[in-house]
DNA sequence: TTTGATGAGTAAGTTGTGGTGATGCTTGAC
DNA sequence: GTCAAGCATCACCACAACTTACTCATCAAA
């Protein structure tokens, strides 16, 4: 009222702009002069100019105005998913590829942003359960079912397939079965993880225990032992993106899959940023994945339930 | 609410930290929902967490809070006029003396901030009538009574002598009769203003008219043209900070003052911060007319009425 | 499994703020 | 001098915000 007393000069003016009678307004300014104990107005003519100190707060009143302005035009985005802050967790591989190209785009299309951890999808699933986390993307081997809790919606976004990781030279061709290295050294994920059964089953389908001398979840460091003898190894497909020099990939006869979901609680799995997000996500999965996985793929997978 | 129900995490303590009980709380939350048709909470175990879309609100609110702090703040500093922003006119001698002194100690002590124009005296206090401006800087000299409008307060803050400024080598000693200049040709500054006045009644006093060769308001040309040897002219105190090599200053016999004042409407001339801003332009002539004049002053300049 | 404690949500009742309309007073223009 | 414009005050009304009382869900301990 004060800002636009200062811009009309005349409180008739100030209600008529607000759609009010003069009365409402004169009250409401003569209240906010006792409160604050300062005089904002004083009578010149027949009308009301403000004093130095009503300038003042005019001031601050169209502050507080446009920072509700801004709000409102925030929470309208919101609504549509072009605007909200989401807390994304990750496990390490897709953090650093397909989530590091995601947020490029949202930085650049000044869509929802997010907060991002690397975890595993054992620890991711329970941060979405715990609300800790709004949204996690995990993965689960064709080889290793991954329970999904009840209330826990999970969409997949891409799948890709698990190579085996040998010095080059040793093997020639382009696919392999996996008895050959029956024998072999093996490097796998640490033994708490679902990467490490899907190589024990792999391994057991194809009729042996392999013969680990080295545990690491880190891809890169599977790969460098790998390229140094130490063994061989069985390397999702998105981690392979910076293979070193002197490793030979593989596909293995019997495929294996490592499908990738974005996890949330059901409540938010239609809420408009969620699903911007998802997509991008998705978007991004197969950018990297490639086209060329999506005729490989007999059988898309479905969402995961119980 | 919201931020405190993020940092709370029930609503019952939310309502117990604002003083409120949880009825009052669940309505205000669930209408905001409403009326914004967003989620914003939602139940976790028995208590209430934010969704995604709620702490994007809550934030904007912790931001209007912050801002409403901010203005409650300047307002408590408006009420001991330790802030403000208050519109000054000062004639330009004043202005590029104890406005700009006076300016740089109101930048450190981040008290009341002004908006400075220049204006020559007549001018200044029509524009304290109008309320375009709320404090002016005038002068008058002690032979040119000035007309104060009645509704305007002028606060003395200090006095200054008019000197004679002639080519160097001319005449000698420190003080000097006019009447030495009564056939010399005079440089003055425009007849409009009341300083021409002045120079025409000193004159007058000393029983000539004073042949006048050049006008200008602009002292620093008034003394570049006595140091050509174009004339002698009436100059103020403040206005011979920077005299030219070439010109010498003389005390004329008969003393003329100049009084300078702050004006302001008389409902403003109690608030604090402008009387605050007058303290300090007291002070800042002070240091710069220099207490050597507090002995010479005999009258000193008493409060200016119609 | 039952039971009690804690907490969210709903319904009904109360209060106080924020507004309107009528009226009186001041100011400025014709 | 008269009239219109505009602010302030008063009486009155409506509704938003809050309370109390109660119900239902959840979780922990017996």
């Amino acid at each position: 009222m004060l800002s636009e007393l200062e811009r009309l000069g005349t409180l008739a003016a100030v209600a008529e702009a607000m759609h009010l009678t003069a009365p409402g307004v004169s009250m409401q300014l003569s209240a906010l002069e006792r409160e604050l104990g300062l005089e904002l107005t004083e009578r010149r003519g027949r009308g009301l100019v403000l004093t130095p100190a009503g300038r003042v707060v005019a001031s601050h009143g169209r502050l507080l105005g446009e920072q509700l302005l801004l709000a409102e035009h925030e929470i309208d985005s919101l609504r549509d998913g072009t605007a909200g802050h989401y807390r994304l967790a990750a496990f390490p591989t897709a953090a650093r590829s397909i989530v590091a190209d995601v947020w490029a785009d949202l930085l650049l299309a000044s869509g929802p942003t997010v907060e991002l951890t690397t975890a595993e999808p054992e620890g991711a699933l329970r941060a979405v359960l715990d609300g800790s986390i709004d949204l996690a993307i995990v993965h689960s081997y064709s080889n290793v079912p991954r329970q999904i809790p009840s209330n826990v919606h999970a969409t997949p976004i891409g799948s890709e397939p698990v190579q085996v990781a040998v010095r080059s030279g040793e093997v020639h061709g382009s696919t392999v079965d996996l008895r050959t290295f029956a024998g072999r050294t093996w490097i796998t994920p640490s033994r708490q993880r679902t990467c490490f059964d899907m190589v024990e089953r792999a391994c057991g389908l194809a009729g042996f225990r392999p013969n680990i001398v080295a545990e690491t979840d880190d891809f890169d460091v599977q790969l460098a032992l790998v390229r140094a003898g130490v063994g061989v190894a069985l390397i999702p497909q998105l981690a392979l993106d910076r293979t070193p020099d002197g490793v030979t990939v593989l596909e293995p006869h019997t495929t294996i899959e490592r499908h990738v979901y974005v996890a949330t609680r059901s409540e938010l799995c239609h809420e408009p940023g969620v699903v911007h997000i998802t997509e991008a996500l998705t978007a991004a999965t197969v950018a990297r994945i490639g086209e060329r996985r999506d005729q490989t793929r007999k059988r898309r997978p479905r969402q995961a339930t119980r």
